[in-house]
DNA sequence: TTGTATGCGTTATCAC
DNA sequence: GTGATAACGCATACAA
């Protein structure tokens, strides 16, 4: 009844010595010649010829534990996601993932589920587990994580994606935050909008910050001015991951201020469509009586009616510039890393002008 | 200026040998005593206090490799996603992780991005690297993954979530797509619809089978006539993964025929965006002038403005599900594990009655 | 050009 | 109660 078996059959496993064996050579030459070996230059074609058909034929697969353990490599990249529910983590991993598949290098993921705990303990067990270097994905939302800087003096190259860890020897790279909170204002005020309301993030968050220097800039080059009674600000200690709840509750409390404003500027997609239910509720339409831009772009921004107008963050890009910075590193030998990283690599975010924004088309009753 | 390492400094690796020699035991001693292996219950009490002592010390922590490479085993479980961006997925694998954090597997989750390629690469990594137990995590959206029986016969416990594998040998969990058919029908009805669209899956695809079937039985108890010209089918060869695009070009068509409904039914909760777009565009309003009804319930669901009404599939109660089998059957014994699974585990679904259904306000134009 | 011998850090079987 | 000793499968320095 021998079903054929894809992948290798039930028997005990092939080691090298069964392939020397079988194949009339020793280990030893049988090891250089399936590694590519430098010394394997000097190995017969002939005998190369042979030893790789036997071990084919025999269907040999290394043992990683004993390679791993002999060699002191283990041919892996630790990824630790602070949270693979988070779409904007997800689309970043995803980009590394592909550029990590055509390496030697086998993606060892790891989500901490935004739990500081786990963080740790992952980090740990990344340690443990050998990964020759480690690309840390986190979403604004983050503890502190400077543990990782640890990592980083045991030689592993590391980046972190997404938020600037401000760490003089570890690479960051993320969106020009400044540079959206300008385009994402440019766009608003393109449109005639002047009376812009603000929800941004926890004040504790970097991105949020330098977010809103970006729009106090555009203001400046514009002449405009912004009103204090108009802005507010996310709380961290809502519990809340998602700043929906934020969105709709700021929102409403802006709508019944009796505050005129033609637009809403949100800290990211979720709050934005905080600020879009509110609105809704209230009986203001999105975008004809309000328009409302995000930051993000999640996958659902091109899909929800009306579209939601955002900032795209360039996951993609941003994924694969993490990858690429490891890969290059891994070639590298300890003092060529050495060099410190007092800035983070900033990405151009890119507005996605969609259906959540409109021209102001109420004359300003100043 | 030694700054204090939180995990582990940055010297040698400390081995068993280490706290053999600074504990004044043998190598087999600290290994009894560290594992707290059977045979250590011969161990004097003193000794163990000692040599846990100081192994806390040192700081001493197992090599993965040597130990795995002797004892023949990983303690990890495979996780093999079909698409890690998909919310779907994402949500399945975090119930699992949870349910695995507080035993000693660690998850090693593998991402196929949707290529059946990866599929069966990380397939055979997965086999490559001694996991003892796998989950397949797969949305709708598969291709051909009977290979995964493959893995089973190698007595590895296997277990898919999210599709019927249909196999004799490996246990499948989803939701039971037929009653959540049955409870969307059953839902529009109690609102007062009667001319209902539909749009299916594609028809390879079973679950929209079995979602139809319970469709057909909610009508027969209810003694409604489906109009098969309000039908229409996603199709396969769309390229695209979601269901929006369908779904948007779908209800253009169900629009433009003329033909009069109150309600559709979508296959997804991505083909009810793509409707709702659709409905928008030709102006009309979700829920006065058509009730819209999904499936799934992803995370935006709920956040959209209006809240899309939708069968909820219970993702972390089939992750859950999928681990404690899992969990369950590696403590078992070859022949313990031999039942077979003729059906797939069922999950009950629930109705998620949210803004996007409405009660039928318009007569009957019969 | 190829083979021999050794050790990576563990665990497990014995003997003391 | 505890300690030698071997073996897991592989890679490499060195010998031939």
């Amino acid at each position: 009844m021998g079903k054929t078996r894809t992948i290798v059959s039930n028997r005990r496993r092939v080691t090298l010595s069964d392939v020397a064996r079988a194949s009339g050579f020793s280990p030893s030459t049988v090891s250089l010649v399936l590694n590519k070996a430098p010394l394997s230059r000097y190995v017969a074609a002939k005998t190369k010829e042979k030893i790789t058909e036997t071990a084919a034929h025999l269907g040999y697969r290394p043992d990683v534990f004993a390679r791993s353990l002999r060699s002191k490599r283990s041919h892996t990249v630790g990824i630790l996601v602070i949270d693979l529910a988070d779409p904007f983590c997800t689309l970043i991993l995803q980009a590394i993932e592909r550029k990590l598949l055509p390496t030697p290098y086998l993606p060892i993921v790891m989500d901490a589920q935004n739990e500081p705990q786990q963080l740790e303990r992952y980090l740990e067990m990344m340690v443990e587990r050998r990964v020759e270097g480690l690309i840390t994905v986190a979403n604004w939302l983050l503890f502190d994580i400077t543990l990782i800087e640890d990592i980083d003096d045991r030689r592993i190259p590391t980046v972190v994606v997404g938020r600037d860890l401000e760490s003089p020897t570890v690479n960051s790279v993320l969106v020009d935050n400044e540079a959206g909170g300008y385009a994402a204002m440019q766009h608003l005020h393109e449109l005639g909008h002047r009376d812009i309301a603000f929800i941004r993030g926890p004040r504790e968050v970097g991105d949020s910050r330098i977010r809103w220097k970006g729009i106090r800039r555009f203001a400046r080059d514009a002449g405009m001015r912004l009103s204090p009674t108009l802005i507010r600000d996310l709380s961290n200690t809502m519990g809340s991951i998602s700043g929906f709840d934020g969105g709709l509750r700021l929102t409403k409390s802006l709508i019944e201020s009796g505050e005129r404003f033609t637009a809403i500027l949100a800290f990211d997609d979720l709050t934005a469509y905080g600020a879009i239910r509110a609105l809704s509720e209230a009986g203001r339409r999105v975008p004809e009586d309000c328009s409302v831009i995000g930051f993000d772009d999640i996958p659902v921004a091109a899909l929800s009616t009306p579209a939601l107008t955002t900032i795209q963050q360039p996951m993609g890009k941003m994924g694969e510039y993490a990858a690429e910075y490891i890969l290059k590193h891994l070639e590298q030998s300890e003092e060529e890393r050495a060099q410190p990283y007092s800035d983070p690599h900033l990405m151009p975010p890119v507005l996605m002008a969609r259906g959540s924004t409109a021209r102001n088309m109420k004359s300003r009753g100043k």
